[in-house]
DNA sequence: AGAGCGAATGTTATATCATAACGATACTGC
DNA sequence: GCAGTATCGTTATGATATAACATTCGCTCT
């Protein structure tokens, strides 16, 4: 979170990037919001972020769960479930309901409502903050008198580099 | 769909409408629109279809499912999968993901994305067409080589109706 | 150090949502 | 009527999520 070339907040464009730094950075930038905040990013909670940042497609539950038993730690899906409970109370990471998987959050800390583009081929999401999305739908609200608590804005299509040959189904991050 | 004081197209305003109307006009237009295209608008079809038209707040396939046991008809979950898979395809209902949940879409026929507002008092959803929110999408999305291919917008929140009290859990549609 | 307390995690069981697979029946065009 | 296809019934199971309670951990106070 200390440079410019903001590695996280444009995966498509980045298809070899170092993503361990990714990993890094976003676990430091947890590690420092909870510190903050008086939370308790435990053992298993940085594990579970860690898990989730292990790609930028966002990853189901029990496929979290999965690789934390490989790795020999002793686990149920209420383990998991309640870590990414955690994260999620603190913006660590959002769901993608249409996916029922959770993606990390690259911009924890700052107030934002996650909109999300989201490649049917590699499956990267990729979060996007652009006011105009949220603005129009606070306006089409507003004109029927509802108030707005929450967006779920989830665009699913193909990302740039998945759209020459149209069939790369690589599902990496 | 023969009148311009538009039903169905905003729910929050006309809490206390005509409701059989809704469904069936719902279950009409289903009926001309299957014809047109020379899909089988079957009965356990059409049942289902009223079903989800019970009320304008989505509804679970096993709610459908157990009203239709009541209704003394056989039935197991892929019945009403189908079915749903089938209204879904022809565009007569929408799912909301961050629900698991179907809701009737009021203007089958007619191209669209569905954008929907849904109170977290009273459970409606209501599917706004408002092309500022999808024309903000594809900008966004543009601007980054990603293109669109399906659009989940549900955002939550509070109808008028249950702003007041802010306590009013009737869920009735 | 040890007691007390609340937070976090382990553990078992179960609820909820969705689909695979295959047989039986109904509709359609010939 | 017959063949072919779509629809539906039925059984079983997969996938996602949570309830409930026991145990352990981390901290504070003494």
């Amino acid at each position: 979170m200390s440079d410019t070339t903001t590695h996280a907040r444009a995966p498509f464009e980045a298809a070899d990037h170092d993503h361990d730094r990714c990993i890094a950075e976003a676990v430091a930038a947890a590690a420092e919001l909870c510190e903050r905040r008086g939370a308790r990013l435990t053992d298993l909670r940085r594990r579970i972020l860690e898990l989730v940042w292990r790609s930028h497609a966002p990853r189901g539950a029990y496929s979290i769960l999965e690789t934390l038993q490989q790795q020999g730690r002793a686990a149920a899906p209420p383990t998991v479930y309640r870590a990414l409970d955690f994260l999620r109370a603190h913006g660590l990471v959002h769901r993608i309901e249409s996916l029922n998987a959770v993606v990390g959050c690259p911009t924890p800390g700052k107030p934002h409502t996650g909109h999300f583009l989201i490649c049917t081929g590699c499956g990267v999401a990729a979060e996007v903050d652009d006011r105009r999305i949220g603005d129009a739908v606070e306006a089409s609200a507003g004109k029927l008198g509802f108030r707005v608590e929450r967006q779920t804005i989830e665009v699913a299509g193909r990302c740039p580099n998945c759209q020459d040959g149209e069939a790369a189904e690589s599902h990496a991050g």
